[in-house]
DNA sequence: AATGAATGAGGGTTCATTCAT
DNA sequence: GATGAATGAACCCTCATTCAT
């Protein structure tokens, strides 16, 4: 279960840079100015620190992107694969419970976007969305519409099964994504400046949301209190 | 009563604007700059901008704050009173049961901050952290610190009186600030450019997460299901 | 008759500069940016020299002119003030013969516009006006065309008077603009540089181009060769 | 018959082009570069745009000329051989009367330059003079200088054999030039770009300008007026 | 010889900051 | 105090030139 590593930022390969690899170079750039973009903000971000870190020169950079603006909605775009196909059909083909699915739902979550890069274009987004609103509109499109509605389908899946009370699905579905995208603001916001109270271990950070939210806080009529 | 003020500082709004007198002057810029900075971050705000939205001259602007950094500094600082030792001692001469108190801060602190312009402090810390690890560092040790204390003695508060099952306390607080977090995220950020699926209704949003968190998602043994 | 000065550049006043003045900054700048333009043409003119020899910093000038190109385009529309009015005025009222009239107008023509600085805008369009058709064109609608109307008018009241004999006056344009054009790219362009060989006397100048045009260089039936 | 060559030089246009044989290169660069120069300037003109023109890659370009201002300079030189030895004897050898000589210079002056790519040249060299000093002394010793003694013996000539009147022979070799240089800006420059009032018929032209030059404006003594 | 990816100096433009009025 | 013209460092981007292939 690789859910650790939190916070961590992945330390940059560059074993035997110097050969012309064309093909790389974009991907060296993009995966650069994510995290740079991440860090500072795309107005606050050099271009020639993006080239730097990506270990061309400055010249280099826009040989692949003709603007600095064209390379942040390259990153958005980059970082924002349509794997919603692929998590619909694990939805459809999960067998467990609905709060085991909320559970791994999370779980995966945390494994495959939040622990990644990938996680910063949440904060990116955040903090750009009014500057680039069509790249705002373009992430509603790709990510939070067919986000809500997966939650949606597990949150209807729950109901449907008796598994979960009458809840108010619509407003529920925050719920369940304003855990993740604070354990991303933390990771990659004040976190990441002040790291010595948040040494959140993403496992039970994960564990204590779908506790709380599966079972609520509040005793249960007829349950032993502790 | 004032516990609605948690964790955020109502920026003075509008008591008796409008004199043109000399000591309403910096209020006015921060307000302007509050504004701005949040709209568009710290980098993209242009000092002759925040002076003009302010009605003064760009000059001025520089006669008050010597550097655009140490505006931004005096907007977050003016934005953070630390009331919270009003606001501890609140908690202690609340009277109603803990779930009822989880509800009011809830409520109120939507009021009180997440509606007003003093909500954006919270979305421009989260944008500007890594640009300004000392500001971070104030807000986390002004804001994040004693709200989490205050926070965590509620939820000790209806573990002591029986109300609150077996709880990890420490990451239970992250379910009662993730909400409001995500709450003003959507406010000042993606919210504000793609509107049409964001009309959420703050008092439905609160009272649902609120339901969800105290009484979970799962149907309890022994209930009726609906 | 000041018909001297050939060739010349007229020194930068600069006397007493430094006091905010800012009437006279667009005017210096673009004094400045004519003659750069002039002597380097559009693209090998950099925006700092047109400043400096205006006598302000490179940021200056961009107060006054949005872009470069703005800037010439601000230079070719202040030189190119419609003074056909007073002229086609002057044509009216003008009372000898018309070839009196066609040597007055070259003369006059030296005076007002060869000897002075804006002949360069001459050179100028000659140069940039496949690089900037709309100026071209607007230079064809505000020189050229009523230019060539009021020499036209020129021409046909020499025939209608008897004194010009059965001339293609359409074409015939072309040989009284033809040397003034001439003379103005030799004082921008070679000229400039290759001083020696073209230390023409405008008057002489002048004068022999309208001996030449007015009586032709045959020998006439009847007359004594010199 | 080579008279008509006066002035300039033809490029070697399309003789047996599209060998795309090594040989053929920098003829086609030299071709590419003297369109583009004439069109855009030097300055605006860049050296990945001849390249392209010529069919080759961008480094193939500096394989034949060490800088783009050597290129510049071999365009000018490979425009301006100097034939004017032969062209001189050619004079020499002319049978007819001088006014046909003028005549007959000019006609076969634009159909040998004028009307090629090479009358670029003129217009290249006066754009550019001012920023290649050595290039337009070079000009002005290949073709200006050795162009103007020619035209000064064809006028000796006219005067010697009783032909031309008393003329100030220095000056009215631009009487000469002149026209030609106007057509060619005409061809250029600005008439490039205005097309409706600038389509100019060449012959029309010249044997206005030679008919003007040689009989005059004004009616004769003794002739009976149209 | 030919290519085109890479470089980096250079130039247009912005904008925080200064300061004379 | 208030203003806004002026400054110049800094940044985005271009393009002549290099060089490994």
């Amino acid at each position: 279960m690789s859910l650790g590593k939190l916070m961590g930022v992945p330390a940059d390969d560059s074993p035997a840079r110097r050969g012309r690899r064309k093909e790389a170079r974009p991907g060296e750039l993009l995966d650069a100015a994510l995290d740079l973009f991440v860090e500072k903000g795309f107005a606050a971000t050099r271009s020639e620190e993006v080239a730097a870190r990506a270990g061309v020169s400055k010249g280099t950079l826009f040989l692949y992107f003709p603007t600095k603006e064209e390379l942040f909605k390259a990153v958005v775009r980059e970082n924002i694969s349509g794997r919603f196909a692929e998590w619909n059909e694990e939805f459809e083909t999960f067998e467990g419970s609905t709060p085991d699915m909320v559970r791994y739902c999370m779980r995966v979550w945390w494994e495959r976007i939040g622990a990644t890069r990938a996680s910063g274009i949440t904060k990116l987004i955040i903090s750009e969305a009014r500057n680039f609103p069509d790249i705002a509109a373009f992430y509603h499109q790709e990510v939070i519409a067919p986000g809500t509605k997966l939650v949606q389908r597990i949150l209807e899946r729950g109901m449907a099964r008796g598994e979960f009370g009458a809840i108010d699905i619509e407003y529920t579905v925050f719920s369940i994504v304003a855990p993740m995208v604070y354990l991303t603001m933390m990771k990659h916001s004040v976190g990441a400046c002040v790291p010595q109270d948040f040494e959140v271990d993403p496992e039970r950070y994960v564990n204590t949301q779908v506790d709380n939210l599966l079972h609520g806080l509040c005793v249960r009529a007829g349950e032993k209190q502790a």
